[in-house]
DNA sequence: TCGCAAGTGGACGAGATCGTCCATTTGACC
DNA sequence: GGTCAAATGGACGATCTCGTCCACTTGCGA
């Protein structure tokens, strides 16, 4: 919390404008789960009671207005990987991480069209956090399968391949949570050494250091322009 | 071929029209694949070198249009289904179809959006040719469970959830072919007997008849305005 | 209490897309 | 060759969204 009011600078924000900010952020949540995240920003500005100018000041683009609506979640997200790492069986806290994720997924309509959205990008500012993330994820992946459990052929970007095609799932089904379910349960049983039943195709080239896992804290204004 | 003209009615076109309407179809697919299924239906036109008008009495919705530029690939769906039952070991005939229907998500790019369009319609005309699909492949899943190949708790609507995942996943990284063939190698082995670990959570409602398996001509208009 | 910088709202012009309308052309049949 | 219904093209009005600009308001420190 400190942390992201300090990169995003709204500490320094007039009271009205800070209240007007966490209504716009409340607004963007309802109207993105209810529309998707392709909705005018009129209509986030209607229902949080405030001018277009003021929306577009504090988000100057429907990029940054998406993420911070996410921010949170994006949060959960790390907050448990290091749950994950604390765990003492290593496969379950794995598999906690991969049910958290896709849970999020699943249950915050418009979270997921904001995952893939925010996804090929790897802003400046969280680098580092982000480098963190990826390597508390590879020690769990190595720990796992130092257990036997995590298959020894298990990619780290598998996790990418699992939560993107997660995503894409709820995307096209929202609402339908057993179908969710299903795929998770799935892919998790054919993450285990039991499942392993032949050679597995090359592994993707997607870097783990792209997938949203870090804290975001908010605002997240891209770097580079175009 | 002569099927979907007799439904689709394009016989009874002047040859200019009938001509026209090929272009169209033509000019769409790359046009879809280049901007995704949401480029302007004046860029199709231009591209096809027609009027809009011409392109709006063909195809009233830009759904029908849709439609219409993918039905080749929804053929080849439901031909590999067919080819899948004839394969003498069934889950060799699974394993095919899988892997058929995921690679055209895979390397038609613009199809997989179309896919997934297609996918809550049931129309009125194809109802009976879908019923069909969804019988034949009732009898590819009982086979290969019974070859003690498939998992007994593997149920029909998991293809489904299976394909929309893998179309999420093509879509969020088109290009990445890597990704597109681990999930699915991924998803395979977990349909092995071997890998069933554990009980599944119950499955999804999905209809397998909702499926765009079923050869859908083209054009196909919708019965339904609303 | 006062002054002003920060904040605000909504009108507005630009740009994009939609789908229709109609005057004109063209293919098919006699 | 002639006739006519089918087919065509592109202009056009309607609608929508964007992002900016500016006159007005307000919180807050002095």
């Amino acid at each position: 919390m400190g942390e992201s009011s300090r990169i995003t600078g709204q500490d320094s924000l007039r009271a009205d404008a800070r209240r007007n900010r966490q209504r716009i952020l409340s607004a963007a949540r309802l109207v993105f789960a209810e529309h998707g995240i392709d909705a005018p920003m009129t209509t986030v500005a209607r229902r949080a009671g405030v001018g277009v100018a003021t929306l577009y000041r504090r988000f100057p683009t429907r990029d940054a207005l998406v993420r911070a609506a996410f921010a949170h979640q994006l949060d959960t997200c790390a907050r448990a990987l290091t749950e994950a790492l604390a765990e003492p069986d290593p496969w379950q806290g794995f598999q906690q991480l991969v049910e958290t994720v896709c849970e999020l997924q699943r249950e915050e309509r418009g979270f997921p069209a904001a995952f893939v959205a925010a996804f090929p990008d790897s802003t400046r500012e969280y680098a580092r956090v982000r480098q963190q993330a990826e390597q508390d994820f590879l020690t769990l992946v190595r720990r796992a399968q130092a257990a036997g459990a995590l298959r020894a052929d298990f990619h780290p970007s598998d996790f990418a391949v699992a939560l993107l095609s997660h995503c894409g799932l709820v995307t096209a089904l929202p609402g339908d949570r057993a179908a969710s379910r299903r795929l998770v349960a799935y892919l998790l049983q054919s993450f285990r050494v039991e499942a392993a039943h032949g050679a597995l195709p090359a592994p993707s080239a997607l870097s783990l250091r792209s997938l949203p896992l870090a804290p975001y804290g908010s605002q997240g204004q891209r770097s580079s322009g175009a």
